[in-house]
DNA sequence: CCCCCGCTCA
């Protein structure tokens, strides 16, 4: 290794500035706080700065951001004296060559996570046109990974390829890494693809790669080929494996993979990392013995592997030994760092055990964890999925210099319990605060307009990131599609997927789902043939998609077909779903023995799904008989569910059988059972309003039930009389027709008529399905005020035009 | 001597 510049050594001056600038930004704090104290290299500190030997070989062992700035000034120092050489001062040091003391400060810069000091130490080297060989290109590329700087990962590699420093496998092998880092996978396969002498390094880094971008078939598919090719997997590479069953959820691959593990290590002796790793693939496959089993053969369990442990207990909600075990941790003296609760409280909101994440929430103040960006954003997101905005916004206010993640942490918190009026505040006050969205924001803001049916505000989100030139990558695409269609705007729905060209599975399903809300069964059985034509594999979703969509137009037999080709044609085992779909749609079609007979033939036990499908028929189709059998086990299943008590005394009052629907109604105020509030919502003017039944709260109270009382009277006139048998409390008649007069979505209705210009749409979302009186009275009132009124209830739309419902009454 | 990929989180 040539030191080629002598002439133009820069004086330290130029170059000290800028690096210690960045050097003297704070560490961060969990990278010192809970790092395992250094045994020995404490008195090191004052020794090595007469002594740059014993630092540098200390530095080897325990890289440290104050030893490596030292050494760092050390050299510019001894640069700046020398001037032709740097630190030729020991016997130790004369024996390495400048580029390695380079390399040596960028790797320990990168160790430490100042990833930014190794770049410009790259920068000064191409500068004063030093010979960088192909030893420093890794580190190199590795701080540019780190910093996601593909731009400049591009320019390292055209500067590889011209000065022909490729010839190494290390250097293809971290630009793969530099650019998966930098999340373009499609470069770094195409490196892969293209570098001739791929080692075990090269596979696993790319296998690595695609399960962290979750493009999990790929990675599969590429296990196969290193496999066929007979490459010895390294345990990093088995790691890797591991970690993509992990992600798979897979039990049965999972254990497949585990006696391939286990082949492949010496002597059948695996390793604490990748035993870890397969105790979390166990817990994540929800295969906790398997877990436990590998953790007590452990001998020597470190932080990670009772994390590891912990965690899985958590995900798979056990609690208790989870708790349990977190202590006996403790009392082993073994302490948590920073990943340690990171995870556990990540899975505590995906379990929605509030009560063990605000435990571990005191934890980390009590022992005196700084309250870092990832921290505080996993714990505003575990109060969110718990449904307590209060602590995830104590928390969210807590911290400064909030990242995006943060702000979306909590926009997605609000979202979640639909308050669509602060989600979209605090929308804007992120902008105001000028940090910018990104696709995760911005799905769940679409999401969130997809669920409470704004469609106004959903569409001002999609505007936003057209005028944004925002990166519209597939997920967010799929969630428009989403949006338009659970919004009532079909066409919009369809236009979007049409221009799509890189459709996966979820935007097929997207869509077929969006035309079955809509009651467009043809459509999606049209959509469902041309993904058999292209070729795309439909997966589970797709086919609930579809027979629902049969279901609501009444295409019986088509359905049928479909359910058939599901079995014999994809060979996909039907899941109780499927049955559920498939007993709505016999039953719906009045085919209500045939139902039965399905039902009885599962291979599973029926669940309340499927007998809820077939009462609900019953109902339609007046069969007492064969609604007993169904409403009975249905109350064996679940008794505290209101909504099968009430369509069981419906169908004792349809039979005239009074005393026993009486009897159904008094079991219900006995055991106190109350049904669940319906509510509806409509946006006017980008804000949403909720109505409740008999809801007083809105400001606009006095217009709104004046406008109400105008719409019965017109609805009088019209010849409308109110089926009170839907009312089940027990009241008078003329009581029963003031609570029918009040139900949400005529609140909603009347709010709308009043705040809305003549003649527009009138857009309501509710959270039950439509009763009869309101389909009826809705039907007779777009024609009264000649309004489109669009309702979409749990399952599916109706688009009400003219006094007639786009369901054919038929829902 | 120096370089790439390693268990738990993102």
């Amino acid at each position: 290794m040539m030191l080629t510049s002598k002439p133009n050594l820069p004086s330290p001056s130029l170059f000290l500035p800028h690096t210690f600038q960045s050097l003297q930004q704070p560490i961060p704090s969990h990278k010192l706080q809970f790092a395992q104290s250094p045994p020995h290299h404490h008195h090191h500190s004052h020794a090595h700065k007469h002594q740059p030997n014993t630092c540098l070989s200390t530095l080897q062992d325990h890289p440290n951001i104050q030893q490596t700035q030292q050494i760092h000034a050390h050299i510019i120092k001894t640069h700046f004296v020398y001037s032709h050489q740097i630190i030729p001062l020991s016997p130790f040091q004369s024996r390495l060559s400048h580029s390695a003391q380079y390399n040596f400060l960028i790797t320990s810069y990168n160790k430490n996570n100042f990833p930014i000091c190794s770049l410009k130490i790259y920068a000064y080297l191409r500068r004063v046109d030093f010979q960088v060989d192909n030893f420093t290109i890794p580190s190199v590329l590795k701080a540019c990974g780190q910093c996601s700087l593909v731009i400049l990962g591009k320019e390292i590699h055209g500067f590889v390829l011209k000065n022909g420093l490729d010839g190494d496998v290390f250097v293809p092998n971290a630009l793969i890494q530099m650019y998966s880092e930098c999340g373009s996978v499609v470069s770094a396969r195409l490196l892969f693809d293209q570098m001739a002498g791929r080692d075990v390094v090269s596979w696993s880094t790319m296998i690595r790669s695609y399960v962290r971008s979750r493009m999990l078939g790929e990675a599969l598919e590429l296990i196969r080929e290193m496999h066929l090719m007979h490459v010895k997997p390294s345990g990093i590479a088995m790691i890797s494996m591991v970690n993509l069953f992990s992600d798979l959820a897979d039990a049965k691959m999972g254990k497949a993979m585990h006696g391939y593990v286990v082949r492949n290590s010496n002597d059948g002796k695996v390793g604490v990392p990748i035993t870890t790793a397969l105790i979390d693939m166990y817990a994540k496959c929800g295969n906790l013995a398997y877990s436990e089993r590998l953790f007590n053969g452990l001998t020597q369990k470190n932080i990670v592997s009772w994390t590891a442990m912990i965690a899985g207990y958590i995900r798979c909600n056990k609690l208790e030994k989870g708790t349990k075990l977190f202590n006996k941790m403790l009392e082993e003296r073994i302490f948590p760092n920073e990943i340690t609760v990171l995870s556990l409280i990540i899975e505590c909101g995906s379990v929605r055990a509030m009560e063990l994440g605000k435990w571990l929430h005191s934890y980390i103040l009590r022992i005196g964890f700084v309250l870092s960006l990832p921290l505080a954003t996993a714990l505003v997101d575990m109060y969110g999925k718990c449904g307590n905005i209060r602590n995830a916004r104590a928390v969210f206010d807590f911290c400064d210099n909030k990242d995006v993640m943060l702000w979306s942490a909590m926009i997605s918190a609000y979202a979640q319990a639909n308050c669509t009026n602060e989600a979209c505040n605090l929308f804007a006050e992120m902008r105001e605060n000028g940090v910018r969205p990104n696709q995760v924001t911005l799905v769940s803001l679409i999401s969130l307009c997809a669920e409470v049916g704004a469609l106004n505000l959903g569409k001002w989100i999609h505007l936003y990131l057209n005028q944004q030139g925002m990166d519209v990558d597939l997920i967010l695409k799929t969630a428009l599609v989403d949006m338009y269609a659970k919004c009532g705007d079909i066409d919009g729905a369809y236009s979007l997927f049409s221009e799509a060209t890189d459709r996966d599975i979820c935007m097929w399903n997207a869509m077929i789902t969006g035309f079955s809300m809509h009651g467009c069964g043809k459509e999606a059985l049209k959509l469902f043939e041309e993904m058999e034509r292209l070729g795309v594999e439909p997966n589970d979703i797709t086919f609930i998609g579809v027979f629902h969509a049969c279901s609501h137009a009444g295409l019986v037999e088509e359905g049928k077909k479909v359910f058939e080709k599901m079995v014999c044609g994809f060979g996909l085992v039907p899941k109780i779903e499927h049955y559920g779909c498939m007993v709505d749609l016999l039953g719906r079609a009045g085919q209500l023995n045939k139902a039965h007979e399905l039902i009885k033939s599962m291979p599973m036990q029926p669940n309340s799904i499927v007998w809820g499908a077939l009462l609900a028929a019953c109902k339609l189709y007046k069969n007492q008989d064969l609604g007993e059998v169904a409403a009975k086990k249905l109350l064996e299943l679940e008794p505290q569910n209101c909504g099968y008590n009430i369509l069981m005394s419906n169908i004792y009052a349809a039979a005239n059988r009074w005393n026993d629907a009486a009897g159904v109604r008094k079991a219900m105020k006995d055991k106190g059972i109350k049904k669940e509030p319906g509510l509806s919502s409509v946006e006017v003017d980008g804000s949403v309003h909720d109505f409740v039944m008999g809801d007083k709260a809105h400001p606009q109270t006095g217009k709104i039930y004046e406008m109400l009382a105008e719409m019965s009277m017109k609805l009088n006139e019209a010849g409308y009389t109110p089926n009170t048998s839907v009312v089940l409390q027990n009241i008078d008649e003329e009581e029963k027709e003031t609570v029918l007069n009040y139900h949400s979505e005529k609140l909603a209705m009347a709010f709308s008529l009043i705040n809305t210009a003549a003649g527009t749409p009138i857009r309501i979302v509710k959270n039950l399905r439509v009763c009869d009186d309101c389909h009826a009275a809705t039907k007779l009132l777009s024609k009264i005020y000649g309004r489109v009124i669009i309702v979409r209830d749990r399952k599916r739309f109706h688009h009400f035009r003219e006094g007639s419902c786009s369901c054919g009454d038929y829902w």
